[in-house]
DNA sequence: TTCTAAGCGAGACGGTACGTCCCGTCTTGAC
DNA sequence: GTCAAGACGGGACGTACCGTCTCGCTTAGAA
């Protein structure tokens, strides 16, 4: 149910017709809670603040958190489309940059804190987060990788996951445990830090 | 009062004194639960798991969360000495390689799961798994990262706390998020990829 | 929401609408309860004994007192309808020997017992015990009354108010506090006793 | 343990002899907390009004309701000295409108409430409250109105509890339950009331 | 003086009921 | 078929007292 975003347009169906605007409302709600109020996110008080059925809800989705990752995916486009020119390394460090600057905006950081909550609850958000918000952007940043290393600018033999590791999760570690300064030039700081151990010899 | 293990030795207070061995119980019903169930964790299982009353655990702790760092941190003394022998090199290495071992085990990987949860849900079990979980760790590798730069053995312009991050989030991000595999090899791959940009020139 | 019994019948309302068999459960498990256990009435064990949730009641009514008061009304119509032949002596008295007998019922005795302990402990619980159960039978009193002194069967400058406490609350009294027997002849008793202050001259 | 408020003066007992001041203070919280605060009477809300400790109320005690009633006691003396001189019927009558008197007394008035309330829950209580309250003051009643059936001043064959019952229990059905008004004229309306039943032919 | 019994305060502990909150399911009527 | 409204069962929460207990300190008479 959850991140199926479309119905599908040919699907001529009988009975009345879902309420777009409906929709939109709900994720909107989701979205501002999860940004001012805290963590706790529930079916209840998202359907209060759409002025929605607690029942259209639970039509559609089977969590708050699922609901919430929904939002998320359709407000933040960030970093999956890129510049293919220029260096891989010059490509991989925009990508860094770029990550701690959206993280560290309220109104992504924010409620990427009450999903990560919701994936450490529960087994399906999680999944549902890997494969729609982690998945995809590691997917990018593997393809920068595996391109330096075809051009020779990387070494041959890195352990692609883990250099993304390396570079990526420092930022969710700030974000969502130890807090600390997520400025500007944390990116930069990282990227100096690991980009040696990516060029050859 | 959570975390305040200390009992005061020359404190003679009058009333009844604290069952030490009902504290024991409970801790180790927390424990157990935290590593065997889910992450769902509350006063009234930890209570009728260890065959007390859940009045008890409101009198001590705040929080099952709070209850449960209490018990991980007397029962987890990982890392926190380390030989004082060895390059720099040497030593930040294998404190790496031993925070994947540890984490990896389910005795410590699936309680710190439930204490992330709680730290990303409750701000006050945020501050204290930083400060009595997380920091304490950090702050060994501190010293050794110092060491060395003082030696020479590493730049002298490094931050300290990013390559801390570099180092130790991946093995947290794996574990709480990713679920990508945390082997004894994972450590090494890390270390061998942020090694380069520690060394100086 | 307390002995608002009315359904309205013209009231169409939207949402799944109340189920009446449970109410009268519910009612009938206070009833039961208040005349066979004790005095202690809780929402808990009404619950329990209704098989319905504890939600449920909370839902419906503010204290079990005020429950078992609407289980009382519905099922106890004693004395509202009476005779409006014969003399008021006639029908005053037969009023008094009612009550006697319904009052020393067990299964309106005992429920009301609790009925007035509820009313002594909660203000809420007394002002509807007084508006629900007490009033309308002094009511039905006072009508007789002031008809006799009308007609100049009784004499004119009777208190009324006065008249009706010295005639029933004995019968409270017994029943509530010294538990002395409540036979049948004590509403003789205390008419014979009482009447001769009711003729005129 | 209740009401035994004499220790046996002979008694010469080992260990500290208990703290009269103490004990007073207990009453005196007793006293004051049932006129103030409403009903809910608690060993653990005297306990700390006295400065106490709640085991020493248990000590002494077997429950909030039969300290009040030995704080009452103490306090109140009314009605059991009274003047053997004069009709029978001028003696009952002042018995009568004394009793509306100190019953409309808040200081007295509003811990009979909760001493009610404690009678008409726990079996215990009403034992006592009817031994060392109601009991001795009927028996002052019975004793003038069995003088004036003596005298043949009233007529032979009253019901003395009846009677007693008639002139006494509307007073506390005021008190208790209607709230009704507890003016100095209830009491000589309900004489003139009852006295009629009481001459001879 | 020392011993011993009791009074007393402090506070731990198990336990019960409370009233609330949110959850997930359901049943209805309206669109 | 969608949606709002709302009833219902259920689980956990955090709190308030309750009654019992185990301490240590104190106060006395008895040995």
């Amino acid at each position: 149910m959850s991140t199926s975003a479309a119905s599908d347009p040919g699907a001529r169906t009988r009975g009345r017709p879902r309420d777009p605007a409906l929709r939109e409302r709900i994720l909107d709600a989701a979205a501002t809670l999860a940004m001012t109020a805290g963590i706790e996110l529930g079916f209840e008080r998202i359907a209060q603040e759409a002025g929605a059925s607690r029942t259209t809800l639970y039509r559609w989705w089977d969590s708050p958190q699922e609901l919430l990752l929904d939002a998320m995916l359709e407000r933040t486009r960030w970093s999956l489309d890129h510049d293919s020119e220029g260096t891989a390394a010059a490509r991989l460090r925009a990508q860094v940059i770029d990550a701690v600057e959206i993280l560290s905006a309220p109104d992504t950081g924010r409620p990427l804190r009450a999903l990560a909550a919701g994936a450490l609850t529960n087994e399906k958000v999680r999944a549902s987060f890997i494969e729609h918000w982690l998945e995809p952007r590691r997917a990018v940043a593997a393809t920068i990788l595996e391109d330096g290393m075809i051009t020779g600018e990387f070494r041959q033999d890195l352990d692609v996951q883990a250099v993304i590791d390396a570079l990526f999760s420092p930022i969710y570690h700030r974000l969502l445990l130890t807090r600390m300064p997520l400025g500007r030039n944390f990116g930069e700081t990282l990227w100096n830090l690991v980009e040696p151990g990516l060029s050859p010899s």
